[in-house]
This record gives structure tokens, C-alpha cells and sequence, in this order.
DNA sequence: TTTAGTACTTTGTATTGCATAGTACAATCT
DNA sequence: AGATTGTACTATGCAATACAAAGTACTAAA
């Protein structure tokens, strides 16, 4: 039994919701959104942050373009899709859904 | 994007909480789970719960003993040992903080 | 030119919810 | 008694994703 691991694994499922959330507030490339986390306290590494941007790109929920960086390699800068406006409404009743659920299950208020 | 798939991913993790939580209150067997987490609209299915149960059980956070049945085949029933009080603590707190940094992150109060 | 910092890509692993197939026990039906 | 049904549990394989690690590429500074 170790907590971190079930930490890992409760995120599964969440990050995108919390990614998408962040991109639908304006534009922001892969720094950006792991600095916001990290400032929620949601710990994301790249590994885990590039791949789950690239599968939400295929899914259609993102687009991106390339911007020069003014100190370093150039950037890919995100938005939301309107496909990905739509899923994060859904991803927002989803979660809120699951919170009441383990609220219930575990006798929480 | 399978809403259905997100569903299943994000309860990866929180099953733990939750079947722990449900045994906490008192003896039961999986059938009583599967009953408990139905009613809280946490729909969780027999290949999930007995794996989960025996993982439970021997990470020694559970203990059960057989139990005749007056109409069917005997039943396991589950109780926590000290330590799985103690990991329950643990992942009250955690789930907490997760639903504290997923809300920042998304902006919902 | 080399080094360092930044940004992104790729791949493999571990874990767990789900689906499915099966075994076993008890009660009821034929 | 044997077959069927319902209940309870076991085992296995798959899909998906967070994480770790290795690598490539661009830019600026040394």
C-alpha cells in the first residue's frame, strides 16, 4: 500500500479536465500549464503532460500553433476546439458528479 | 474521447477510499458493496471489487471470515484491521486534497 | 565551438477498472 | 437423484494513463 502510487492513480482521468480547464482560460504552451498545476498543487510531470496534449490534439480538443520564443526554442501555444469547449462542460459534470458520489459513498458533506 | 473511458479512469484510485470507507461502518460482504457504492451512483462491477478486495486484504488492510449463508453459498466478510483504519485516515485526507487542487485548478469553489 | 537552458518527443513500465470465463455452494425444480 | 437456477467468489487478459527515463531540437551564453 503506498499513497503515492494512489495518488498517481487517482489523477488518472482528472488531468484532462484540469488541462483543459487551464487552456480554456487562454492561450498557454506546456511550461505554462505545468506552472499553474504546480501552483494548484496538482503535481504533472512532461512525461505524463506531452503525450495526454498530444492524444487531446488527435481527440480534436486542442489545436496549437508554433511561436517564436523570444529566449529560447520556440513554442507550441495551445487553445481549446470548440469540440473541446463542449467536452469540458461534459469532463466539468463528470467530476462534479464523481466528488458528490465519494461525498455519498464515504459519508462526507 | 469515450466520456465512458474518462469515467472509468477517474475512479482509478478512489475505489480504494470508497470500499474502505463502506467497510469501516461495519461488516459486510461484496454483494453489500456492490449494493452501497450502487446507491451512491458508483457503479462498480465484480472483476473490479474481488481483485481490489484481495489486494486489499493482503496489503493487510482488510480482514474477513466466512460466513454461512441461510439461502446460498457462503459469504466473506470483510472488517479493517488497525491498519486499514489508519491508510483510511490517509486517503480521506488525500482525496481531499485532490478535490482542493482539482477545483483551484479548474476555478470552482 | 561547446555548454546550458528550454521545449518537445518517444518509449517502456506499473497499476487498476472492466470484461469475460469459469468454479463452487446451496436451494429449488423435475 | 440429477438438473437448473441463483448467489458468491476466483482468475485472467485487455485498455488506458501517470510516471520515469532517454532522447532530439532550438536558442543564447560562455
Amino acid at each position: 500500500m503506498n499513497i503515492e502510487n494512489t495518488k498517481a492513480q487517482m489523477k488518472k482521468g482528472i488531468l484532462e479536465y484540469c488541462i483543459l480547464s487551464i487552456i480554456s482560460r487562454g492561450e498557454v504552451y506546456a511550461s505554462d500549464i505545468i506552472e499553474e498545476l504546480k501552483n494548484s498543487k496538482m503535481i504533472v510531470v512532461e512525461g505524463t503532460l506531452y503525450p495526454l496534449l498530444t492524444r487531446l490534439k488527435n481527440d480534436e480538443l486542442l489545436s496549437y500553433q508554433w511561436v517564436e520564443s523570444n529566449s529560447g526554442p520556440p513554442r507550441k501555444y495551445f487553445q481549446l476546439t470548440s469540440e473541446g469547449k463542449r467536452i469540458l462542460k461534459e469532463l466539468s459534470e463528470t467530476w462534479n458528479e464523481l466528488v458528490i458520489a465519494v461525498n455519498r459513498t464515504t459519508k462526507k458533506k
